[in-house]
RNA sequence: GGAGAGGUUCCCGAGUGGCCAAAGGGAGCAGACUGUAAAUCUGCCGGCGAAGCCUUCGGAGGUUCGAAUCCUCCCCUCUCCA
């Protein structure tokens, strides 16, 4: 295959990115590659701990993605082993070791979801237990001589800890190296990797160096926002869009985003080029561009990535029926009721479009419900006989049959 | 092993006998404004056919007319000294 001329690689490859270490060093990979026509290895590491990619984990698999498109060897590496000691990233708090059946299941679920944006030919997915598990204590202590106790207080996370008097578990002065230690086993080229990783990623140059290996070039992507544009995207947190949700629930959620988070989105999510991209934030800059029609074209390219061609034009179409023309999705919950509860709030209960009859009296209270689009605004008021339709809020709908 | 701090509603966090279904913030929901935006403002934010009642403040008992608050035991988390 012929590759792109190094600069141009680099190029493609800085898109998005929050930091490169060190440039230099990459382009001269590049450049080695380039002339002696071999591929680059590109590891990312992942946690196999959340079975279910959203979004944010797809920043790092477009930006490999993208490495593969270039020409190059995607490793990608299932922290089952690490996994097992738990996470200590972040919070303190700290996670349930898996069972190796679970570590199994969800990489399974990993492999599914990650072909949908990952070239199968050119990626490999390797676990680590396979090599960490093999060391004896021995190798772990030399590897742990490596580094110092200084050395990992310089880590934000555990600084902070270390000086509000936090506990740190020693484990988790070992998790760094053992993931350093990937890259020393993989002699990986470039690894990519969050910007919550970078101390992590840096390890693995470390490491690499000890072993008599040149250094591992650094690309690390930022964090994500989630829905809310604030904080970065997370289950736990509730502001992610998950790849496999409903075609009409990512394109309601990618629709409801700020302007300013959609280019963040587009820049990462979006395989239009750097070129189209300029042009996009110009153009919504000097508003020639209509915000709103910039976050359906994205919307769609998502939803048709992940769902298919036909779920994002569906999607779209529903989207556009139900907030333009002020339409009726075509799929409304039907509930059926006898004559004898008529009173509202209680269908709205049982029906589940809200989950106590005091929400549904407040809402109505609040003029946020509508029947046979006209408001509601006494929740004592008799129910019409025969069906109608219930509105609560912009997109919640239900259909009450009578009788 | 010893000393201390703490566990409160979805989250953070106030509350140290009745005025507590529990301040404040965040999230969430609804309304106004819009482009289904965002920001902002307003309201709501345990349950129940509901000015009353029921369930909630780590768990189990107890004191009291009355307990998130006091006592006893237990569970869990954290810190310091060793």
């Amino acid at each position: 295959m012929q590759m792109l001329r190094p600069e141009e690689q680099l190029g493609i490859i800085r898109r998005g990115v929050e930091e490169i270490l060190i440039e230099d060093e990459l382009l001269k990979k590049l450049e080695h590659s380039y002339k002696t026509n071999t591929s680059l290895k590109i590891k990312a590491g992942f946690d196999p701990t959340a079975p279910d990619i959203h979004l944010g984990h797809t920043v790092l698999l477009e930006k490999m993605r993208q490495f593969q498109d270039l020409g190059h060897e995607v490793i990608l590496i299932i922290g089952d082993l690490t996994g097992m000691i738990g996470d200590p990233t972040g919070r303190s708090e700290i996670r349930k070791p898996l069972t190796r059946d679970e570590v199994l299941k969800n990489a399974g679920t990993y492999k599914e979801q990650v072909f949908k944006i990952l070239d199968s030919e050119r990626t490999q997915i390797r676990f680590n237990s396979e090599w960490l598990e093999k060391m004896t204590p021995m190798e772990i202590i030399r590897l742990q001589a490596k580094q110092t106790v200084a050395r990992m207080l310089e880590r934000e996370d555990f600084k902070k800890r270390f000086e509000s008097h936090t506990a740190i578990g020693i484990h988790e002065f070992i998790y760094p190296l053992l993931q350093g230690y990937d890259s020393v086993v993989l002699k990986a080229d470039i690894e990519i990797g969050g910007t919550d990783q970078k101390f992590n990623l840096l390890m693995g140059r470390e490491l690499q160096q000890e072993y008599g290996q040149p250094p591992q070039a650094l690309v690390i992507m930022p964090l994500l926002e989630g829905t809310d544009g604030v904080k970065k995207m997370s289950k736990s947190l509730g502001n992610y869009i998950g790849i496999t949700e409903t075609p009409k629930d990512m394109f309601g959620k990618i629709m409801s985003v700020s302007d300013e988070l959609m280019l963040r989105y587009y820049e990462l999510l979006s395989h239009i080029s750097v070129d189209e991209l300029n042009k996009l934030k110009a153009g919504i800059k000097d508003h020639s561009v209509h915000p709103m029609e910039s976050k359906k074209s994205l919307a769609y390219e998502i939803v048709e990535r992940y769902r298919g061609n036909e779920a994002a034009a569906k999607a779209k179409e529903e989207f556009e029926h139900i907030f333009k023309d002020k339409g009726l999705p075509d799929d409304i919950q039907v509930f059926k009721c006898n004559e004898k509860i008529i009173w509202l709030p209680k269908i709205m209960k049982l029906s589940g479009i809200v989950k106590s009859t005091g929400e549904g009296i407040r809402l109505i209270k609040q003029g946020g419900v509508s029947v046979n689009n006209e408001k509601w605004a006494d929740p004592d008021k008799n129910l019409p006989a025969g069906e109608c339709l219930l509105k609560v809020g912009k997109r919640r709908f239900l259909k009450i049959v009578q009788g």
